[in-house]
DNA sequence: ACCTATTAATAATC
DNA sequence: TGATTATTAATAGGT
């Protein structure tokens, strides 16, 4: 139907082929539209031109979605079988995956030994020494980091402690009051504070230190829960 | 296209309807085949009749699902979102906790410490202290059981060899053979034995077990590779 | 995009 | 369903 009679086979050239596909993709919808209308039927219609352009009909008293559901119940064929299987498949290797890594953490906890040979228990044992080692290290420097910081803090506070006593005693000299006013009832604050100031209770921090942040990786040593996922 | 002009709107008898969808079914399946093989184009047609009856036309260099596959990808519109989304999520979680396990077993190796503060170090330290107990006591309890097999072993062995002597010396005697033909040249071997015999050499086999077994569950202790997955 | 000669599709009928 | 055919609809090639 046309100014001649063409061959049913590929348009070599492009533009040609281009233009065929513009006036034959309306064609074709035009037709699927009216085999909708005229037939009452649900149509489906996805076309991918060469260039990979997407055009398509779906019946408007449905959509894609439904037809292909429809096609697959109707047809017995799974079009998702193989994403499918593949997320599956995933799925239950991370599961395997998981499940390793949470026996390697109960044998590193000293439970579920029952299948290691002598090999695997000098390995993991040494494995266990070296980690502790490390752990304990981290620990003390941890510690005395936050040692001295305290301590730097407290250098800080005694010097001020020391400059205010300081000016409130060359304060009270000037105004010929007498400093005893302004002493705490209880005389043991006073020398606690200047014990403190002279270092002397700088150790007593050392085993204080607490922790100002909680638990942020959500995981605590001893009372580990292993039945997640 | 016919002996007379129709108006596009649903044919009331179904018996014309049938024929019209039967009809025009095969005219759009040919343009759908046409636009295939003069575009290079991939279509995919599913229809269904007003009675459910499904018919269907592909090209024929690809299938019904890789076009709806490929349909989903360009449009972005998932056809399958419940499932999807719910092992996406799935998928995730997993690989969430996964995350943590590894995360953990680096802490209980040594690695990784820098986010825990004290509380956590001392649990930690306190948790792979208590685990390389539990591994010593197992690994003592494998080795001494395996020693005592061994010895056990060698007792039963023992008993056989001197059963053997024993008659080898009465059926020597009766016969009035020397013993001397029946020895070993080289007077070591013998006297190894007799020394195993004695349970002199049994500590020798405390650190010389070998496991049997190849490493079932895949884990390495020191040498653990991470990167899995 | 539009035009139109020509082919292709199909409605009515058997 | 299948075949026939008058008629309309689609469209190839040109502008």
């Amino acid at each position: 139907m046309g100014r001649g009679k063409i061959e049913i086979k590929k348009i070599e050239n492009s533009t040609n082929r281009q233009v065929t596909y513009s006036k034959r993709r309306t064609g074709i919808m035009k037709k699927a539209n009216e085999l909708t209308v005229l037939c009452d039927a649900e149509v489906s219609l996805v076309m991918f031109s060469s260039t990979g352009k997407l055009s398509e009909f779906c019946s408007p008293s449905t959509d894609t979605k439904r037809i292909v559901d429809r096609y697959q119940q109707v047809s017995g064929i799974n079009l998702w079988n193989a994403q499918y299987e593949k997320m599956q498949n995933t799925l239950n290797h991370l599961k395997e995956i998981n499940h390793n890594l949470r026996k390697e953490i109960r044998q590193r906890m000293g439970e579920s030994l029952d299948g290691m040979d002598i090999k695997d228990l000098r390995g993991l044992e040494q494995n266990l020494d070296e980690a502790l080692k490390l752990v304990r290290h981290r620990k003390y420097h941890v510690i005395t980091t936050q040692t001295d910081t305290y301590k730097k803090k407290l250098k800080n506070s005694q010097e001020a402690h020391r400059n205010l006593l300081r000016e409130l005693v060359s304060s009270e000299m000037k105004d010929e009051h007498p400093i005893y006013g302004f002493v705490d009832d209880d005389p043991s604050n006073y020398e606690g504070a200047l014990a403190l100031a002279n270092g002397a209770g700088s150790h007593l921090y050392e085993f204080r230190v607490q922790p100002s942040q909680p638990n942020l990786h959500g995981m605590g040593y001893g009372s580990h829960d292993l039945r997640l996922a």
